[in-house]
DNA sequence: TAACATTATGTAATAATATAACATTACTTA
DNA sequence: TAAGTAATGTTATATTATTACATAATGTTA
């Protein structure tokens, strides 16, 4: 079976939010942003999130708590995602680095343990955190 | 400054339950289990928790919200840690392999961003359960 | 040793994040 | 249309983590 085309009403109106605000959100957050728009529990964003993680619009940037639209045209690369956190100003990158996703999707550690899916994320300082 | 050698009391409960128990713990289960030596409330682990984490004692599995003991001989790596995890069986071993290491400290992202520290976590079937 | 700064502790309250349970509705597809 | 799957609505509750404030222990320096 295809991955869904269409997404709920709950999902679309997530996923909308996220998207105009552009950067790392919290689940609360998002609720009280959506709840003019009818949503009115934390379960029904949850629901949606977990929904938009699992086919890859958005990403959980796990050291935040928080989430995070796809910058990568529908991520085909859920289950591989990096990300770059300025622990300064919080600004939050996905990275699209072929020959990184290359390499981490290849490595095999010792104990033979088969992947399907990596999480990384680096933390620095951003160029306009750096100069301060 | 050199790091500090000695543990303070709560820090060396926290951290002994944390390397009898050799496996991913959650900090309220910690607290469950350290009662007995008079720590008494969350903070009490958190604190500790925070401190081990910083020297890199122990490390935070951050898509687990679980702690674990580092395996590395105390170390010298905690702002580069690389783990995989078992989703069948949410066994958790730390990765010391030097070329992943080597390779991630020298990753350059597009925006030039200065790293000094990055989490990786890998998800997947660990031998026994990818053969159930 | 006295003064000061730093680190750690104790305690209570509360904030923030996430899920369980159950009833109902909508969508798919055979 | 009947059955199965996915989504919704709602309430309550569980889990994870921090704020705030008072006190004590430890380390540093004059
Ligand atoms: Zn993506
Ligand atoms: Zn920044
Ligand atoms: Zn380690
Ligand atoms: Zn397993």
């Amino acid at each position: 079976m295809l991955k869904q085309e269409t997404l709920s009403k709950n999902q679309q109106i997530v996923l909308d939010y996220i998207e105009k605000v552009n950067e790392p959100i919290k689940a609360y957050s998002i609720l009280h942003n959506v709840q003019k728009k009818g949503i009115k529990a934390p379960l029904q964003v949850y629901r949606a999130l977990d929904k938009l993680v699992e086919i890859g619009k958005i990403h959980k940037i796990e050291s935040r708590n928080a989430f995070v639209a796809c910058k990568n045209s529908n991520c085909q690369i859920s289950k591989a995602t990096a990300f770059s956190i300025c622990e300064s100003c919080e600004e939050v990158s996905e990275i699209s680095d072929s020959k990184l996703s290359k390499y981490l999707k290849n490595f095999q550690d010792k104990a033979g343990m088969k992947f399907n899916k990596y999480n990384l994320e680096f933390f620095g300082l951003c160029k306009k955190c750096s100069v301060k």
